[in-house]
DNA sequence: ATGAAAGCGCTAACAG
DNA sequence: CTGTTAGCGCTTTCAT
């Protein structure tokens, strides 16, 4: 029951015309008369016919191929990004490549220099390197790109105005009354260019100077896939400025799987706690965690309209405070 | 600093040798000077040539492509597969390309059909469609295909033993002395082939009528990426055989999903409660949920070896009762 | 409007 | 041992 793969070359043999031809009709390229067209397309669907995209991209046209490269399918939101990104690709035919670094640098640059040699139309990347060089680099392969989660210089980011994010977060934080509020991030996101990260902290610490609260910065030691261990969590809650603290205090995590972890431990400091990124783990446990959620649909789309349709503008994602009562 | 990218032709102008000899040494194909060989490979390292994985596909060779095809990166335990394998797979120099059938029959045959036209070298499926002759189209495909999830008469699988997974769970649940099991699973999935589910029904219904005990079965409406909706919950919150029965009771959840969500109520109820998979979630978030966990990491070797390196042999990957006092 | 032909980088078969 | 050659299915250019 195995169909024969139909070439041009057959199909155009069955149309009694030359490859040529077949290659205009299917292609929508000029010099071809309605007529022949028509034919050429109903015989095409006839026998199911299907580009190679073997033989596309060896020959300067398209691979159909989009490259994805993100730490890894478990962490933050990339499951969620990664499921909506297959489905904008494969709406229009492409596919997609996965490949995960787990925050690995000489991982990602491996995983760039693979997607480049199996010349892909697109690259999504949620990079660890920087540095000049390195995004020079990138834009000498002269393969688009769409940075997401960290963001380079000089490339296209799509992610939501954490500006304004970190800064409704914290009005809704503030607005509820509390007066002490605890960052919590980690040492090794912050040294390695993690925007968003940074982002979030310059701003928490711009507006928490502006209202003159109290402030506590913890940085954690981040184990991939686990966020918090069990020592971390425990060293935290043991800290005096915690326990003692007159003031009512708010956990402010730069990533949910850190606020769901710590949780647990803000419910019984009877502290408030908000996360980032509303991972969808909140909604399918129906976890009360409030959360700064980003349509990552909308984001997606904006990826595949950019790498795809050459769309020049990547708009800046809508975010969302989502409120389920930690605050 | 973009790199040209140097074929087996450039690499045989450079050493003064012809193509097919580059190809000889490149491929380890006999008839070749160990002298030549040796220099050949040198250059080729030095000017980082990489195969060209279109045109090898294109002349009969690989294409050092493997398709996973399943639900959706978000759940159960497809995250955790899909990082494992594509670790495994790249160790080999292969890429993987991912496709999400969001358990819609036509997208599987579709996401299929696209990953022959690509040559792929391997799939992986997680299949919903069935019968037999979609089996042996599948087969018909010559392409080697590993199911996971759900099983296929004549396909390959790899996972755990179902049959002896939940006869441990159960006696692990009867060793503690409970008296009324409450299966929980999806109509849904009963319906479309899901072999792990239907089986784990199957030895439920045996075991517990082997040791007399009284059961119940709930059929929930799965939601995807949500298990089980509040409404559900609610619905089973209020049924009289839970809250009025005198019975220690337990939860046996199909899947962690389910379990996840019933954790609460189980609590509420006094009721013990398991699951299937031991999803990544319930360590993230340190979650006291029993669960039946497999070796991932073993899956995706064995997926691995038998789909590129062609070994004959898919072992059953190991389980084990993960007790963390839910039961 | 259509045909013919070159070439992408590789595999495989054949010639020396 | 090594060189040569014919494709694979497409894109592109040049002829007709």
């Amino acid at each position: 029951m195995k169909r024969n793969i139909v070439s041009t070359t057959k199909l155009a043999e069955i149309c009694g015309v030359s490859q040529g031809t077949v290659d205009r009709a299917l292609n929508n390229r000029p010099g071809i008369s309605p007529k022949t067209k028509e034919r050429i397309l109903r015989v095409a669907k006839e026998f199911g016919y299907r580009p190679n995209i073997h033989a596309s991209s060896m020959s300067g046209g398209k691979s159909m191929l989009i490259g994805v490269v993100v730490f890894n399918p478990n962490d933050d939101y990339f499951g969620d990004l990664l499921n909506k990104l297959e489905e904008e690709f494969a709406k229009k035919g492409y596919s997609t490549i996965v490949m995960f670094t787990h925050k690995n640098q000489h991982r990602e640059k491996e995983c760039i220099d693979n997607l480049y040699h199996m010349a892909v139309d697109g690259i999504v990347l949620c990079p660890i390197c920087h540095g000049e060089e390195y995004e020079n680099y990138l834009l000498s392969l002269d393969i688009p790109i769409v940075t997401v989660g960290n963001k380079l210089e000089k490339l296209p980011y799509s992610g939501m105005d954490e500006v304004q994010a970190t800064t409704d977060a914290l009005c809704h934080v503030i607005s509820n009354g509390y007066e002490k509020l605890v960052f919590v991030t980690t040492a090794m996101n912050l040294k390695n260019n993690s925007y968003a990260l940074i982002e979030r902290l310059r701003i928490f610490e711009n507006i928490t100077k502006q209202y003159s609260l109290e402030t506590e910065i913890i940085e954690i030691d981040d184990i991939e896939g686990i966020g918090i261990s069990d020592g971390q969590i425990d060293e935290i809650s043991k800290m005096k400025s915690l326990t003692e603290s007159d003031k009512k205090t708010a956990f402010v995590c730069s990533t949910d799987i850190y606020a769901l972890r710590l949780l647990p431990l803000a419910d019984k400091l009877g502290a408030g706690i908000i996360g980032f990124n509303d991972v969808r783990s909140i909604n399918t446990l129906a976890i009360k965690l409030d959360s700064v959620a980003y349509n990552v649909t909308a984001s997606a789309k904006a990826i595949s309209d950019y790498l795809i349709d050459g769309n020049g503008e990547i708009p800046v994602i809508e975010h969302k405070i989502i409120k389920r009562g930690s605050i």
